[in-house]
DNA sequence: AGGGCTCCTTGACCTACATCAATGGCCGAG
DNA sequence: CTCGGCCATTGATGTAGGTCAAGGAGCCCT
């Protein structure tokens, strides 16, 4: 399969989606053997010895998402761990009534799907095309009990995720809306660099609805407090998802509440 | 030392630390070696076999704190892991200007200290009289070398406060005041039965700062919402930190946003 | 018993953000 | 090119919860 004939698929995806009133079936995409994983930060198929790659790669598949696609719904059971490998994911949980949390974008690199208990925490979404690497949770765990280096690098996953959460409790617990979006960028851009992509102008894949759900606003209150920065002169709106941080060192006292 | 001894000492350390302009000095507290460990909720002491439980005991020591006495301090290098045994812990983080926000509240059973990080991503403090275990962070990463299924059992314990913070990114981002309390309550409730107590009057030992700290409310919303409920006939005020649920289904629907 | 804590409660007022509503830009489809 | 959807932006208005201020209750200490 080529290149340009999988773009071809996916946008038959895209044109599907949109006609269906339940957006997608579910986990859709295009499902093929896995050569990727070749990514590098923080991902289970880092820094793997030989033995360990050839045994992974046995249980991998692979899997493409166009923008909206769901990769799997909260309470739904936890068959797959998912590695992203490109594009963007959104993770969130529902309130009966609709209102709507996110609790993490994911970027290539990021691992999400690890659940102790049998069902999903929480439902996983794309924003971007997005293609990831799909394990099997049961042969993973097989793996796990042969190699525990690999357990101790999902622990100290975990335990990153983990102070990364606490850090989100800060943010949505007491920081002002200002802080808030200035911290989001912040963010955004030190994860970037963290896959070796540049630092500055940054890209904001996601919608300001999707930002408000992030960090606890609504919509509006993301775009005033954009246009209230970009006023500032602290970032400017490049259009097409892009942004600069004109001022970085403004952004950061400010994500801090000075 | 008999316990009645054990007791006495507490009441000298609260008695300095009323004194004292900073609370008390670091990490305070007596050290003795531990006896305790038997508790057997999500604990990592929980259901070692023989041989574990020698070495662990080898390397584990025992802490006493009195109320608003440190355990640690967020940055501090994280050379311990803990484990309460008895009272209830507060874990923190604050912004530079002294916001606060609580990351969680531990009772016995609970864990705290992992770090994946060379320092402690947060603050912890007793919220009452509390006896913890110690385990020194290089030892027990020897232990766990040794013993895969320890490690095991720390990423269980790990993913599960994953998805507890993530729950608690709901509350505080989408929940109104009403619905914060009303899952705190049941929260609480629903630990105090994990760890074999009775569910309904339920003890709550932090204060309404502490409270209004962990649900990213004032003092004062928390007292006026507990005073709502308490007209509504969905709690009753017990005095002394006990609360009783009176209509725990209108506290669960309530909770959930309806 | 009395003074000084700290914590809780309640009231009056205020403000940051939500809500409701209108408009404009962009993009894909025809 | 035009139409229809979606998203972002902006304005006008509403409100949940914050802020400020004043008691009051329990507790320890003398």
């Amino acid at each position: 399969m080529k290149r340009g004939q999988a773009v071809m698929t996916l946008f038959e995806i895209r044109k599907m989606s949109a006609h269906l009133p339940n957006p997608v079936p579910r986990a859709g995409g295009v499902v093929s053997p896995c050569s990727a994983c070749n990514v590098r930060h923080l991902t289970l198929c880092a820094a793997l010895d030989d033995r360990e790659v050839t045994e992974m790669s046995a249980i991998v598949s692979s899997v493409e998402l166009g923008p909206g696609e769901p990769l799997f719904d909260e309470a739904e059971p936890a068959k797959n761990v998912f590695n992203v490998t490109a594009g963007a994911v959104k993770v969130y949980k529902l309130l009966p009534d609709g209102r709507r949390q996110m609790t993490g974008f994911l970027f290539p690199g990021d691992f999400l799907g690890l659940a102790n208990e049998e069902n999903y925490a929480y439902s996983a979404e794309a924003v971007t095309f997005t293609t990831l690497c799909r394990f099997p949770r049961k042969k993973l765990e097989g793996l796990l009990e042969k190699y525990p280096l690999m357990e101790r690098r999902l622990l100290g996953m975990a335990s990153h995720e983990l102070a990364v959460a606490q850090e989100q409790m800060l943010l949505l617990g007491r920081k002002t809306a200002r802080e808030k979006v200035a911290s989001f960028l912040l963010m955004l851009s030190r994860r970037a660099v963290q896959r070796g992509q540049k630092d500055n102008p940054i890209s904001v894949p996601m919608s300001r609805n999707d930002i408000g759900d992030y960090l606890g606003l609504t919509t509006e209150t993301v775009s005033r407090t954009f246009t209230l920065l970009k006023q500032a002169g602290t970032i400017t709106l490049l259009g097409n998802g892009k942004v600069e941080l004109s001022d970085r060192k403004t952004l950061e006292v400010m994500s801090d509440g000075a």
